[in-house]
DNA sequence: GAATTGACCGAAATAACAATTTGGTCAGTC
DNA sequence: GACTGACCAAATTGTTATTTCGGTCAATTC
């Protein structure tokens, strides 16, 4: 027999939170709105929670390992490195923007600074970096790039892709999908020194 | 004759002002303040300017130009381009960070974010990228650096730049002077594809 | 009569206080 | 012993009173 109960509870708990974090952001989300949407009583939640902020973080750790699982899947091993990389960068910016938690905590932190609401999208930006470190990583060892530090490399590379491709509409017009990717070739593949 | 009155009321608000904002910032800075350190009446200032927000407006262009001048001095022709890109930006960083105003006004961003000052540091940023950009324009005609789009290329050298240097010191550790050189060499210049 | 001033005004910010909400607990129920 | 929801202190929000501040302009000075 599995000891699965009548009801799952916990998953019960999960689900209405991860519904509630984003349709009201982390502040809104009340534990009270969590157990009602839930069918639960308050104190279920405190059973497999010990606080709204854990509650939240496993939420988060769902969406990050979705979000890696994703990318996972895009890379295409035939590729070359930055292909993959601008394709990986690309969707996790679509991501970023169109799943729904990311989305409501990007608002919140504009709106209100939830000082929680902008832990969260830090570590989902860690998680970023450090999946793309892997796989520079990789590709420094497979010699298809040079030695370089894979996590600073990363960083950077993650700047300049949001640099290109959404910061500051202000300071130079948005470029398309293939202008962005032309430029990060440049910029990162080849450099500006003359041939 | 000079028409010079016997007293310049224009320069002692001018003073005044300047050495209010960058004590007090943008917001904590009144116009009875201004008045009283100008020694002059509070009216006196409207005959020179509109407003508040103008008058601040005086203060931040002559700032910008006593920068521009300064990286102006420090660019030396016979070096290479990154090597002066390198150090007008490593000055302008130290600037910013020392210069009182622009200290003043980054502190009042991060701790009640004042539109104005918010807006006075996005001038200074256009400032800087202008700056750049005329120089990349340069270098690229020059046939030291390949063709590129200057605003957006300088916009982006920044970016990595800042990255490099000062920003989220909680993603990587703080580089040295000569570490961020190093990188932004290998980065913007050599490429990181394998030779 | 041109330049200068500072008392004055309404709008906006801030302070002070009251009312409500919320994360978390725990005695009691099933 | 899993589960609940009334309960509590603390934090947040709503409300009103008070102060501050940018800007004006009639009066004053030179």
């Amino acid at each position: 027999m599995l000891d699965r109960k009548p009801v799952d509870r916990r998953r019960q708990v999960l689900e209405a939170a991860a519904r509630s974090f984003e349709t009201f952001g982390y502040k809104a989300t009340t534990m009270d709105q969590v157990a009602k949407l839930a069918g639960v009583g308050k104190g279920t939640i405190y059973t497999f929670f010990d606080n709204k902020e854990e509650l939240f973080g496993e939420i988060m750790s769902g969406m990050i390992r979705q979000l890696r699982d994703m990318a996972d899947r895009t890379v295409n091993p035939e590729l070359p490195f930055v292909d993959n990389l601008m394709e990986v960068l690309h969707r996790i910016l679509d991501y970023r923007e169109q799943h729904a938690l990311a989305a409501k905590l990007s608002q919140e932190v504009r709106d209100i600074g939830t000082p929680m609401a902008k832990e969260g999208l830090v570590t989902l930006e860690r998680a970023v970096v450090a999946y793309i470190a892997r796989h520079v990583k990789e590709a420094a060892e497979r010699g298809e790039i040079r030695p370089c530090d894979p996590e600073l490399t990363a960083y950077v590379m993650l700047k300049t892709y949001l640099a290109l491709s959404s910061e500051s509409p202000h300071l130079h017009r948005p470029l398309g999908k293939e202008e962005v990717l032309d430029y990060f070739r440049t910029y990162w593949l080849e450099g500006l020194a003359p041939r």
